[in-house]
RNA sequence: GCGCCAGUAGCUCAGUUGGAUAGAGCAACGGACUUCUAAUCCGUAGGUCGGGGGUUCGAAUCCUCCCUGGCGCGCCA
């Protein structure tokens, strides 16, 4: 908020330049305002002079000194302005503008955070999307945390978020997963059985085929095909993803049947539609769609010879219906194995006319999972994965969430079991839960002793003077705009690395100075001050999806 | 062979979209509990930002060519 007036002033700066004639408006909308890495450089610094002075061949330094006179001016909000470097204007804020940010925390409480910038947009946010043809493993768990993360900042920016869990129950896949559990159905009756060569091995399958065995006896075993076995185990699959995904606190607003958009005709249609834009064609008995039109290697089958789709037809008929049911932006979090899919996608979405800027992939890496100081090779058809419902037993949400949240989407992330199952202090989500319970604690002990915070005054925010003091209230007056630049970004990563930042420098304020202490005035100020960071630490950690504990 | 992603401290990773002397955690070493919670803190050490060339006031960041790893390149999803 800070450095939004401070960019005003410099706004208001750079046109009175022009009228003074020091320069003319061709910087203008170029030049920033930063936040520099060293204290020395000041609480912001702005290259203006330097953008200026390029486009108008003229000494940076000199045109920053123009800048400078004028910044100076300013002296409600700014205290010192300096020209350093090769012109950088750097400026020092009045002291008491970050003290007064803790009226705005402690006032907005749990509303302080991201603005508006949503401003009711619908926003669909698809992810997992997985098939019910085995547990979720820990791929999909990270797939899973980013996604809810992602409708979670886009929720609290003020978009209108719709979680969607797209499906298809009806393909091959699926007849295999009927398949397999046909098999050990009928090896749990002692009958022979041919287990499909690519069928799915895990034990899970053997519990399905218990259950049936349990629920109808050897009813099944002249079943006609495999449809019993898959209905059965598509439920019990289903359920379980889902009880997983509600341990992860992730709920979905929809889930999305491939299978309806054939019932819809929605399929057929874009094939009609597509023809009769002359981007589709029949060759050897297959339906290809002109993805060369859209500077693609080559064209793609959409309809294969059997008559049967390929999966991209129906991803198509997808992203149209997202557009026809109004959403303003469509997010799909996909793994990097899908990949492949997406250019084929956008490709159909602007054959029919929509604008597929609408459309943002975010595609993340694999989990790379290390034991016993070894890389985990899995595979879901072999019984080698291990599931996200064995991370939760072990670690427990929090954990799982963080871990998962630790990395931004583009780098594959390595989950160290061995790490990740140990509740010891190298966890870093118990590092910023722990800032959070201290807090709580001293609200309690405060409590305890009859320490009273009061109002919170000018005379109290007053006291907030060390740099430890005034660089967490800058840290907490950089958090509204942190989360908003994270949201519209699609990366919670960011919010992670801020609360491990703020937790350090709050471990570190602790262990230094005491906020209950003989001095009534300044334990009223500190205890103001903890109140502040306990409600960041509890709204960026809610914001995330994790326990802001009080008690550890 | 082609496309996408990555390569930054011993390890795992950030780096505000081109800013000033590149950061954190872990691991290593040495310290701090009669005090609001030691799941914490303080100190030391650690770098050719994969490599070459280019763009400009200025490059880990942009363009280009190589090298290495991951994921794809199907009438599988």
């Amino acid at each position: 908020m800070i450095k939004a007036r401070l960019k005003e002033r410099l706004d208001q700066c750079f046109v009175e330049g022009i009228e003074k004639g020091f320069w003319t408006d061709s910087a203008a909308d170029l030049y920033s305002v930063e936040e520099p890495k060293q204290v020395a450089h000041g609480d912001f610094s702005t290259n203006m002079a330097m953008i200026v002075a390029g486009r108008e061949k003229r000494k940076p330094r000199d045109v920053a000194q123009q800048l400078a006179g004028m910044l100076s001016l300013h002296k409600d909000l700014v205290h010192k302005v300096d020209v350093a470097g090769p012109g950088f204007v750097n400026v020092f804020i009045n002291k008491d503008e970050w003290q007064k940010v803790l009226y705005v925390v402690c006032e907005l409480n749990e509303n302080y955070g991201p603005a508006n910038v949503g401003n009711g947009k619908k926003v669909l946010v698809e992810f997992v999307s997985a098939n019910p043809t085995g547990p979720l493993s820990v791929g999909h768990g990270r797939q899973a945390v980013l996604g809810d993360a992602v409708a979670r900042l886009l929720s609290e920016t003020g978009h209108e978020v719709t979680r969607e869990y797209y499906y298809n129950d009806a393909g091959r896949q699926m007849r295999v997963l009927g398949e397999s559990t046909r098999a050990r159905y009928l090896e749990l009756l002692g009958l022979p059985a041919e287990f499909p060569e690519d069928g799915y091995q895990g034990r899970y399958i053997r519990d399905i085929a218990h259950e049936l065995v349990e629920e109808k006896g050897d009813t099944l075993k002249d079943a006609p095909d495999e449809i019993p076995f898959k209905e059965k185990a598509e439920k019990v699959i289903f359920d379980d993803i889902n009880n997983t995904l509600g341990r992860l606190g992730i709920r979905f607003d929809n889930y999305y049947n491939e299978h309806s958009l054939y019932e819809n005709g929605h399929v057929d249609e874009v094939v009609n539609l597509l023809r009769e834009r002359g981007l589709v064609y029949d060759q050897d008995g297959a339906v290809w769609f002109k993805t060369t039109d859209f500077g693609h290697d080559k064209d793609r089958v959409i309809i294969k010879s059997s008559g049967e789709p390929t999966y991209r037809l129906p991803d198509i008929a997808y992203h149209r219906e997202k557009f026809r049911r109004g959403y303003d932006w469509m997010v799909d979090i996909f793994g990097s194995d899908h990949i492949a899919t997406v250019p084929d996608v956008l490709a159909g979405i602007k054959a029919l006319g929509y604008n597929d800027e609408k459309v943002t992939v975010v595609i993340h890496q694999f989990v790379t999972l290390m034991r016993d100081g070894k890389q985990v090779k899995m595979s879901t058809r072999k019984a080698t994965f291990v599931t996200v419902d064995e991370l939760l037993d072990e670690v427990g949400p929090d954990v799982v969430r963080f871990f998962f949240l630790m990395r931004r989407a583009d780098s594959q992330l390595e989950f160290d079991l061995d790490l990740a199952t140990k509740e010891s202090q190298e966890n870093p989500v118990y590092y910023v839960q722990y800032g959070h319970a201290r807090l709580a604690s001293i609200a309690k002990q405060a409590e305890a002793k009859g320490v009273k915070a009061g109002n919170l005054d000018a005379a109290a925010v007053h006291l907030l003077a060390l740099p430890e003091e005034i660089n967490m209230l800058k840290a907490m007056a950089s958090y509204p705009d942190l989360v908003t630049n994270a949201a519209l970004a699609l990366e919670p990563h960011r919010l992670i690395f801020f609360l491990q930042d703020l937790a350090g420098q709050f471990h570190s304020y602790y262990n230094k100075h005491r906020v209950l202490s003989d001095d009534q005035e300044l334990s009223r100020a500190r205890l103001w001050l903890a109140e502040g960071l306990r409600i960041v630490f509890r709204n960026g950690l809610t914001l995330l999806g994790l326990t802001a504990p009080e008690i550890m």
